[in-house]
DNA sequence: GTCTATAGTCGGATAGAC
DNA sequence: GTCTATCCGACTATAGAC
């Protein structure tokens, strides 16, 4: 195998991915040309011919640095949720390891930098394109398996399946409002920009809204 | 006044509304060409010139219209909130108001109907242009301001102003998220459209998340 | 008010030099 | 692999007939 090559190719490619993911994002596919894409990373439109075979191979192509970027960021907390969630543990435990999930996931998904990433993911979740598949096995899946896997277990298997993965949606849904509702959050708040600080604040009531919900599952259960 | 011209105008300029309302859904403003919108609804392209001075004009038009109809939609539930969490009203009334208030939300963001206005209103969200203004000051303001007064009512007057924005914003985001991740609600659930039957399980989640976040809100309040 | 015609720009794809 | 040059189609805006 030739690695010079390789690494050349990748190097090319990463830059027009990183570009590509920035820009889609901002208007969503048709609005952006390839020559701006291809410009912004210090190369001719040809290249994304040559390297992806045109602007939906590229798109794509996003989709996959997306799915596997997010995972690597989630992946640590979804393992220690798998250990601490194991079989066996009681509900109290996994009602635990619910809250470092989802507080992880405020963390993660507050922060600017993945505001492309989200920008990206939100126009697949409401026009999907082939590339929404990708997303969702590549990363949406395994945490919602997770997480269902866990709300099952505070609640002793006492819900049925459709209404794990509505609840689900429903506890994820709260963290990414603050995400997907970006501006509506500025605005309310009158904040400027999203520190650590309001970070700290959003994860605070997530977790105190996620911890009721859990509690009230978990005394229904033992009722 | 010349109202059959005000009827004519209103006519040509609604069906070019609501037609580029769907088509700006699809794909955002620059997705979509003047053609494509003006052929679907029967004139020609020159009529957006016409009645909007352009595209700029008819998507302003088009969030004045959003909000319009989201407005119209949404202040019944409103208005009955309002009433019943008025000022001298217990916490546990309040808690009512918001429990109607949520569920009505749910069945209202829910309907296939209004997709296409709320892919328009994330566009704004995560893309904000002089149109989010419109939509944020016409319908959202109203109603978080009204979920705020009535939490704080709940909490017995507990919380911050800034506290209280954040706790509105992660609980009307459990309704969002079911139409914010479309996508990823029917993937899964495995359902293949959304009906009554599966709006009312969202319905039933929803308000008991809510109802355990309000009742432990309640709890601490009287504690 | 609604239409046609046209100007001027920019889009993606492709061929071919090197 | 990267570049330039070019094709052709689609876009918005505008002028002007009726």
């Amino acid at each position: 195998m030739n690695y010079t090559v390789l690494m050349r190719e990748r190097s090319a490619e990463s830059r027009l991915i990183e570009v590509a993911i920035e820009q889609f994002g901002q208007g969503g596919m048709s609005a952006v040309g390839t020559r701006a894409i291809a410009q912004a990373a210090g190369m001719q439109m040809s290249a994304i011919t040559y390297h992806f075979g045109g602007k939906e191979g590229l798109y794509l192509a996003c989709a996959r640095h997306i799915a596997k970027l997010m995972n690597k960021r989630i992946a640590p907390l979804v393992k220690l949720a798998e250990s601490r969630g194991a079989e066996g543990v009681g509900a109290a435990s996994a009602r635990m390891a619910i809250l470092d999930l989802l507080g992880g996931l405020v963390t993660v998904m507050m922060r600017d930098e993945i505001a492309p990433y989200a920008r990206f993911v939100v126009r697949e979740q409401m026009n999907p394109t082939p590339a929404f598949e990708v997303l969702y096995e590549g990363v949406m899946q395994r945490l919602l398996v997770l997480l269902g896997d866990l709300i099952q277990r505070v609640a002793g298997g006492a819900l049925g399946a459709e209404e794990i993965r509505i609840r689900s949606i429903a506890l994820v849904g709260q963290v990414l409002a603050f995400r997907f509702c970006r501006a509506t959050l500025m605005y309310a708040t009158g904040w400027e920009s999203v520190g650590i600080g309001e970070i700290e604040v959003v994860r605070t009531a997530v977790l105190a809204h996620t911890d009721a919900v859990l509690i009230a599952l978990e005394r229904g259960a033992s009722r």
